[in-house]
DNA sequence: TTGATTACATATTATTGTTATGTATCTCGT
DNA sequence: ACGAGATACATAACAATAATATGTAATCAA
């Protein structure tokens, strides 16, 4: 059961972000993924399984994060991902949009920012 | 002509929050959001007209805000919006949902350092 | 009278998360 | 030995929604 804290919408424009910062600090596989945003977010930001697969295969397909098989020594199997050079600079130019936007929204909430 | 900066998604996750925070400090209308948008982000966020009507229609529809027609001195229609206390509510809970996002970006850009 | 600006509206299309479901393995308690 | 829960990945059906293009119409400056 997802208990979705976030709206859907910030869902879809913060995941490729957090997605691409996670793999930049080292390989990374769905499941874990998974985990590292829910104790990252302080369990604020609950994603689903069934949206963040589908959100790696795309990152795949566009050549943002590269995926390799894997065999874990109890017998799973897990696809790690790390980011591409492509996926770093998409993930710089992902970082000054959501800057750009953020700063707007604390100007208007009232605090002095960016 | 529309020069989009900002990615869709990450237009579609702050256009609610800004506009709703644009209304908390007093009544405007479409064209004007638009322009206050721009103005607010130093020119980096350029909302098209066909995404934010729609918008608009459906904030009013959910009832998080309200509008009325004028005419200005010229003879133009405007429909000016006004925040509705619905909608002072849901901008407080789209501030947290996006300060909990921003957090754990900021946290991992601030780890990687980027 | 031509173009730019102001001002709002909507249909079509594509994107994308949610929910539910399926596969398979391992671990732990009883 | 068995069942529950965690680990691990995948995808189909569905709903929500922005981008793009297009439309209306008035004002104003060149």
């Amino acid at each position: 059961m997802t208990l979705l804290r976030t709206p859907k919408q910030l869902v879809a424009a913060s995941s490729r972000p957090m997605i691409l910062s996670i793999l930049a600090g080292g390989e990374s596989y769905g499941y874990e993924i998974l985990k590292q945003v829910r104790v990252l977010s302080g369990g604020r930001i609950e994603w689903s399984d069934g949206m963040l697969y589908p959100v790696l295969h795309r990152l795949e397909r566009d050549g943002l994060i590269e995926g390799r098989w894997a065999l874990t020594d109890d017998g799973r199997r897990r696809k790690y991902y790390r980011l591409t050079s492509k996926g770093r600079r998409q993930m710089a130019r992902d970082r000054e949009s959501w800057r750009a936007v953020h700063g707007t929204l604390e100007l208007l909430w009232g605090k002095s920012h960016v």
